[in-house]
DNA sequence: GAAGATTGAGCTCTCAATCTTT
DNA sequence: AAAGATTGAGAGCTCAATCTTC
């Protein structure tokens, strides 16, 4: 039974993932968010002054164009402004409203005590060595060598 | 500097497993392959007869109503067939193609030789450390308790 | 009524194309 | 020409509602 571990790792990142995804959500939904909007609002909670779309679009390692209707559904709930940059009139940027800060306060908590309930049980060294690996593998992920044959195979 | 540890491995996760999915996208999109129909057929090939698109939805993790789509997708492509259960005539079998399963050989070796570089340098203790984390993370998370005062908040 | 499959609405995501400003 | 933002098409996901069959 000498499985291939490898594997076994990968699809077991993308698992954990998924569930944390899922479950994450029944958090958010009775508050009216979704994870994608969490991680705005955290980003900005964040933020000292404000940010444009492009620094937040980097932040959530995502296409810009997402940014556009994520931040229209939020500036439309009432949670995110855009207003005019001074210096350049491309850019837009990117505040937390009143509304948007006090829901953030309110499920961020939340948010901490459920991270802690599902890591407890695991100690500290094997918490710190799984994260070290997921870093190796993150950045080996991002630098992997595309197999060249692919495109002549195309048929 | 006493961080989170917990909050760090969580963040860590998701951030590793999108990593592999945004790249695992390069690899696939030439061959006009989502990561989402690569999973089916990744099942579908290790199935010896015929499966239900409940039980296909199963093994995804995934809505009922997901595999609908994707199946209608993958039939036009000509990589997978639904055919009548003789036994019950709500439910549909699904077997490969095939095409779609000549598509599954020439993709399968290509995606293990990226895993194999992904964790190329990982020694096996780490790695086994580490899908054993993954196990416990993923096991709470299925059954984590749900903040009951979050109803009572609504405004 | 319960189970398998489907449909429709809403959100997230990617990519390619476009528009405005630099 | 390059950069910030937007739009539209296509795919995937969830949830709720529906249809057919058990």
């Amino acid at each position: 039974m000498k499985e291939n571990l490898s594997l076994r790792l990968v699809t077991g990142v993308m698992a954990t993932a998924d569930a944390f995804l899922r479950e994450g959500q029944k958090l958010f939904r009775p508050l009216g968010l979704t994870p994608a909007q969490y991680n705005v609002l955290n980003i900005l909670a964040a933020q000292e002054g404000s940010i444009s779309q492009r620094e937040l679009g980097d932040h959530l390692v995502v296409d810009r164009s997402n940014v556009t209707g994520l931040l229209d559904r939020m500036e439309t709930a009432g949670w995110v402004r855009r207003e005019d940059d001074p210096d350049d009139r491309r850019v837009y940027r990117i505040t937390l409203t009143a509304a948007g800060r006090k829901l953030w306060t309110r499920v961020h908590p939340h948010y901490l005590e459920i991270i802690a309930q599902v890591t407890r049980g695991l100690g500290t060294p094997a918490m710190r060595d799984c994260i070290v690996t997921l870093q190796q593998l993150e950045a080996r992920a991002a630098q992997w060598k595309f197999p060249d044959d692919l495109d002549n195979e195309r048929i």
